[in-house]
DNA sequence: GTGAAAGCGCTAACAT
DNA sequence: ATGTTAGCGCTTTCAC
């Protein structure tokens, strides 16, 4: 004797009124007499009616979720701007369908299909590199895209991020004016454009404007886990290095243990900044200088954008690109 | 001119063939002549079609998709399992809906009301606190429900995880045997049951086989952040304590870097154990001896667990609790 | 091996 | 203010 799922239909014989109506009053409709409304709300809880969403969803084309796709929940970077995410979304009603992707293309690609086979109203997509198959993925669809906390170069697809040239010049600025000539710059793979082209082209920068001259050896590419920077002391060292500025905080925290384990004392023999600003530089001893992003708020800004054009409220001819104020902390792991 | 969404339909007029058997080419149904097969995904892949999940949910009355309720995804004890979980859906072919609780009981009860409207086929739940209420509104609803990294102390609701109690002996153990007496039982709110049942009966037990008396003094309750510990050592310290279990990563790096900052020498003077060796037990100096926990796996083997409970698979009968097993690894923070 | 047809539970005109 | 009636796009008997 299977429990019988009670649906909109037995609530209106029950009532005595028409389907149409227990939809207005589950929908908040005004037009319903409030004697009616309230018979209905009755024999809803009597009944513990609740509306099926997936229905609903079928019927009016609108999913109330959205999806959003991370590389790995488990890194903080990440997980912060999900937060963001699934706060405003909670905020508006939407829930989120989570789905990692290890960053890896096909997964991404396959990630993207099932979302829209689930009809989700929207997606905010995070990753470090969108190639073009993505871009071409995303165009098939009309569905919303958002990036959060990435850069899209070619500025087709809509985006919240922070400026990150500037952000870079600022932390390595500070280095080159503690006296530094041999500065590394490390960071996780070069083909991402937030390392390749945004980091780098920062980095550069400073040093051409105090006339140091640029070290293809000062490059340090690698995976961005504490483990690779935890063995990068040898390397740096027989590079010269007096600084270092590091793309993520697991890997500076490893490429700042790895150096202390190796008696260096930071920050007099080696100044180290690091970019994301989370927990874990405070964790670390000496704890890390940092560039601050506003993750939370990137992923929250990211979801309110969504909404916007779920809702066709975004303006025409609107900037593609939404640029989030960064900031600077100096801790104890530079002077 | 909005682009028509294509449907089951306009496949199989374009292949001359019946939705039916549309259908049964997208669902991998075997009886197909192979010939006809081919005809109609040829007109798929020309008219790109894609099928929609939420007619197809509503006509099967499964959606693929499950429903997972976490405190809060920037907690690396939670992301883990999530992880965990969210790699074992999709090789399922689930997908995941993510909300966040806060730990609040009227937030999980809210989601998991949403997630039940929208049709997922299961629910998993992270919380430190199974309340009745939340019991009664799970016995709602005929939809399976597994506990991840927690306990039900009334063994209502499948669950997974390790034995708290006897890793937290474990550890305790080790403190005791390197002479400690006064040791700091240090945890989150003791209304959970994890920390004020299973881990402190933990604690006790070993006190006791070792003839010291229990201290109400050197239970600290507080939130489980970094802060709450780092301002800890005073209190630890007029306790005249020598050593400290914790029941949290990010608490217990707290109440290291705390003890340190004030000149403590650790482990020599003062020992720390913790219960989750997340990444950041190996990130700190000294890095922290744990408890291990699978927590991938317990996120993992939650969600197998799941899937076969969504299809019935599960044994009569069959324990509601799955005990993974837990270890210890000892590190620089103690003797 | 294939087709016809009846839903799945709801929304959204359109009437009244 | 309320009811009637088509769908929404698909799965699933049940025939043939």
């Amino acid at each position: 004797m299977e429990k019988q799922t009670i649906t909109i239909y037995d609530v209106a014989r029950e009532a005595a009124v028409s389907m149409a109506t227990v939809s207005r009053v589950v929908n908040g409709n005004p037009n319903v007499k409030p004697a009616t409304r309230k018979k209905v709300l009755e024999v809803i809880d009597r009944l513990d009616y609740r509306p099926n969403a997936v229905a609903r969803g079928l019927a009016s084309k609108k999913t109330t979720t959205v999806g959003v796709i991370i590389p790995d929940v488990t890194n903080v970077y990440f997980s912060s701007l999900a937060r963001g995410i699934d706060d405003v979304a909670a905020m508006y009603k939407y829930n989120i369908i989570l789905a990692n992707s290890d960053g890896n293309e096909q997964k991404e690609i396959q990630m993207l299909n099932t979302l829209l086979a689930k009809q989700v109203d929207g997606i905010i997509f995070m990753g470090n590199n969108l190639t073009d198959e993505l871009r071409t993925q995303f165009a098939r669809s009309k569905t919303p895209i958002v990036l959060a906390g990435s850069v899209d170069p070619k500025e087709e697809v809509e985006s919240v991020h922070i400026d990150y040239v500037a952000a870079v010049e600022e932390a390595v600025n500070d280095l080159v004016n503690h006296g530094n000539k041999r500065i590394a710059f490390i960071s996780g793979p070069l083909d991402e454009p937030i390392n390749g082209e945004y980091r780098l082209k920062g980095y550069k920068n400073v040093l051409k404007s105090n006339g140091i001259e640029f070290d293809e050896e000062l490059v340090f590419e690698t995976d961005s886990s504490y483990r690779s920077g935890e063995v990068l002391w040898p390397a740096l060292s027989s590079a010269n290095v007096t600084a270092a500025f590091v793309g993520d905080d697991e890997l500076a925290c490893g490429v700042l243990n790895g150096a202390k384990d190796a008696g260096v004392k930071v920050p007099e023999e080696f100044e180290v900044v690091t970019s994301n600003n989370s927990k874990l530089t405070e964790i670390v001893r000496p704890q890390l200088s940092s560039i601050t992003q506003p993750l939370y708020d990137i992923g929250a800004v990211s979801m309110r954008l969504l909404t916007k054009m779920m809702n066709n409220e975004e303006e025409e001819g609107a900037q593609k690109t939404v640029e989030l104020p960064y900031g600077f902390i100096k801790r104890a792991s530079t002077k």
